[in-house]
Parts: structure tokens; C-alpha cells; sequence
DNA sequence: GACGTGCATTGATGTATGTCAAATTCCACC
DNA sequence: GGTGGAATTTGACATACATCAATGCACGTC
């Protein structure tokens, strides 16, 4: 479906788009398609020809890897307003599966139009940049975490990002996702991830149910994720 | 120590740098540096404000993080002709410490200059987009490794990517740096690296001698990468 | 409302890898 | 060429986490 005008401010929402005109931004939307996706349904595979970069309008994407035994690691999950693959875009192909996770609407854009469109527009290239290079940050982060961190510490760490700014005590959160995924993200096995939780709230620092879990202790938690523990 | 005339030629063979024009390059050196560093001498620390990233002309750099208990992560190892640093030009600060382990000389460029001169020049933009999103995927590939794939598996991994281009049968390689660090940068204690060539010795796949390795069975060591073991 | 399917939990058990400690080898420096 | 300190190796032991298996629970479908 194509990309009306009704949608052109919530993209221009994700800063990758921020500093465009709004002739910028229709172009870059004029070569931009709307699609509905299924929970399960696959957005890309691995390895497939890359030619368009996407945006998360509503639901979750799972991206991820597929082990040659099958086991499967979620490398990150793109929500509302998240961007993903657009690095994609250098290398002509995608280096990880994309699948919904609940039904999803996502924005696709043109990799050629908007390589095009960079070479006009220096801005847009150093925006593409920044995004890159806060990606890469990231993933450092995340090397860092599953190296030099627990399971309890990455879940713990985990649960406390879930946390809206500016909360100060005993804040109510809910896993937008399974547990299942979660545990792969957090690169832990469901029966760990189940075992781990069962004793924060044996400890008293948490309190469930089924999605919904409220941090009783924050203090506790933020000790366990940053201290040796 | 001003980055002179000699080192031209040797910068155009990164990449990043492969397309500029000679004045163009003579601009990047004259806003560069040529700097020694001895064995264990720190280039930059985590969280110092960056203004110049880097590329190796000889010697070794080592690309690490450090945990809360002093425990040490390594990265990445830079070695001649490769660049690093450059993403951190958009965060302002550098994401992890870098030490060189070896005697190096290391060619540093102005990050603001660069800048500019990629203001000036959209290739140079597509340039670093290519080299930035080049390291991303190998950082998911890192990734994918350390939770999919066990201590032996990456450790055979490790010793076939040491392998030169077209060698066909019984390639003897070297170990440039200490097998500690090497272990770091697996993602594995020095003890478990130790006992894991132990078994690959027993096993009959390879031959040591100190830091050289005669890599006797190419195809068990390929399979032991790729399959389940 | 019964049924089935997938997710979550809990228990029992196995194992790869970490930890601690000591012996040995290597290497750089005097 | 000897000496000291770090890197490596080896052994004994500990443990976090995975695996296997069974049960329970929630949700959607007919």
C-alpha cells in the first residue's frame, strides 16, 4: 500500500528522519510503501537481496539468527517508531532474519531512492551515521553484557530498562513480549529466565503476574545488575 | 609527530580512504598525526572525549572493555592497515579503552576535519557508511557466535580465520598476540583455551609449537566450527 | 464448555566452563 | 648467559547454566 500523507508525521517522528523538509520527506514517502504484518509472518530472511530499509509504525519485530541446529538468538527487537536494516543497504543483503512477533504495521522504504536521496543531501547521510554509530555502540554494549555479565545481571539490567524515566520507586512494568523472546534476547534459556525470576521474587526485589511485574526493590535490582552478583 | 608525504600511499590502502583524490588526502594527513605507542601504552580510555580516530600502520591494537571486577573484554584487535575509532566521531566519546600490546605506530586523523571534508565530499560519507555498517554486521556475527556456538567452536573458528587466502592443505599459522588475549577476545578463560588446544592436539587436527600451530586436518576442524560439537 | 496447542513453570540431572592453585615454560632484560 | 616475572599449562574442584522431562496454565477454536 502507499504511504499517504496522514503518516508522514509520525515518521518524521524517528530522527533518522527528523532534519528533513517536508519535500524531502514526501519523496523519501513517495517511494515508500505501508505493509501489514501477521504475527509470525516473515518481513526478510538472511542473506536475501536488500531493497528497502524499514520503520515500526505498531507491533514488534523480531530480528534474529537461526543456528545450523535450529536453536534461534533474537539479536533485538524493533517496536513503534524503531528503524532496522537500514545498514543493510551497503552491504545489498540482509545479515539477519525479520519477523513479526503480533500483527504489525511497518513502513518500507526504497534503498535505492534513498540512497539517491543521501547523495543530495549530506544531512541525511551524517543522520544515517549517527543512527550507525549508536547501533555500534550498542552492540559493544551487548557484547559487553553477555561476556562480562551474569543471567541474573542481564535479566535484572533488562527488567530495570523496562522502567519509564523518571519513576523513583516500586514502578509496574510489562513484558511486551514473550518470555520465550525475551530469554533468547537476553541469551538465556526460557527455564533459566523462569528459574531466575522465581528467585528475585523469593528475594523480595519482584512481585508477578503473568506479564506484569512490579519492582518492589530498585535499589536491590540496580546493585545486582551493576555490582558482581 | 606530522603525518608526512611517505605515508600517503600507505593510507589510500585502507578503504576508507581508497577514493579520495590526492589533494584530498593530503588535506586528511595534513589534519593528521603519526604517533608511537610502546607495548601496554594506552591510546584512549572509555568515556574520554574523542576528537581523532585512528589507523594502525604497524603494530597491534588492542580494543577492550573492563568490567566492575577488573575482569577484562577484548573486542577487537586492530592490526596494520586496519582503522578504529571512527563511529565514535558521532558519540563525542569513545565507547572502550585501546592499549597498544605491541610497539606501534599508529596514524591519527582529526575528527572535526573529517567532518567537514565529509561535508564537502558525499563519496567520503558512503565511504564510512560502507566501513561503519561493514563492522556492524561483524558485530552481529560476534554476537551470533558467543551465544550459538560454544568455547571450541569459536576457538577452531578463530584458528581457520588465521588461514591465508587459497592455502589448500596443512597451512601452518601464527599467533600474533598472547594466547590471553586471544582467550579474552573469544570470549574464554586462558585455562579453557589451553585445555581446548590440548584436545585438538590429541585429537589429531593440529600441531603447536609455542605460538605456531600446524593445522594438520583442515576438514575436522571446519566441521568441528560449523556443526553441532 | 471441552479440546488442543504453545508457553511457562518446576524438578532431576548432566556438563561445559569457571575458579583456585601449583608447576612449568617462555621471554625480556640486565 | 643468568635471572625475574609473566604467560602457559595442568590438576582438582565448584557452579552456573543447559538439557530432559513432566506438569500446569492460558488462550483460542470448534
Amino acid at each position: 500500500m502507499a504511504l499517504t500523507q496522514q503518516y508522514i508525521e509520525q515518521i518524521r517522528q524517528c530522527t533518522l528522519f527528523a532534519s528533513l523538509t517536508d519535500a524531502e520527506l514526501n519523496r523519501v514517502a513517495s517511494h515508500g510503501q505501508v505493509v501489514e504484518w501477521g504475527a509470525g509472518q516473515t518481513v526478510f530472511s538472511q542473506g536475501e537481496p536488500c531493497h528497502q530499509f524499514y520503520l515500526v509504525q505498531r507491533g514488534m519485530i523480531k530480528l534474529y539468527r537461526i543456528s545450523v541446529d535450529g536453536t534461534e538468538k533474537v539479536m533485538d527487537l524493533a517496536g513503534p517508531n524503531q528503524s532496522f536494516a537500514e545498514s543493510a543497504m551497503f552491504d545489498g543483503k540482509y545479515p539477519l532474519h525479520a519477523t513479526a512477533i503480533e500483527p504489525s504495521t511497518v513502513f518500507a522504504f526504497d534503498c535505492k531512492d534513498f540512497m539517491t536521496q543521501m547523495h543530495d543531501n549530506v544531512e541525511l547521510c551524517f543522520r544515517l551515521m549517527l543512527s550507525m554509530s549508536q547501533r555500534l555502540h550498542g552492540m559493544i554494549n551487548e557484547i559487553d553484557r553477555l561476556t562480562l555479565h551474569s543471567g541474573t545481571q542481564r535479566l535484572a539490567e533488562y527488567l530495570l530498562e523496562q522502567v519509564p524515566e523518571g519513576v523513583m520507586q516500586s514502578p509496574c512494568i510489562r513484558l511486551l513480549v514473550p518470555k520465550l523472546v525475551i530469554a533468547s534476547r537476553l541469551g538465556i534459556q526460557p527455564e533459566t529466565f523462569s528459574r531466575i525470576m522465581a528467585r528475585l521474587r523469593s528475594d523480595g526485589m519482584i512481585e508477578t503476574h503473568n506479564d506484569t511485574i512490579l519492582l518492589k526493590d530498585l535499589g536491590a535490582l540496580r546493585c545486582l545488575a551493576a555490582c558482581t552478583g
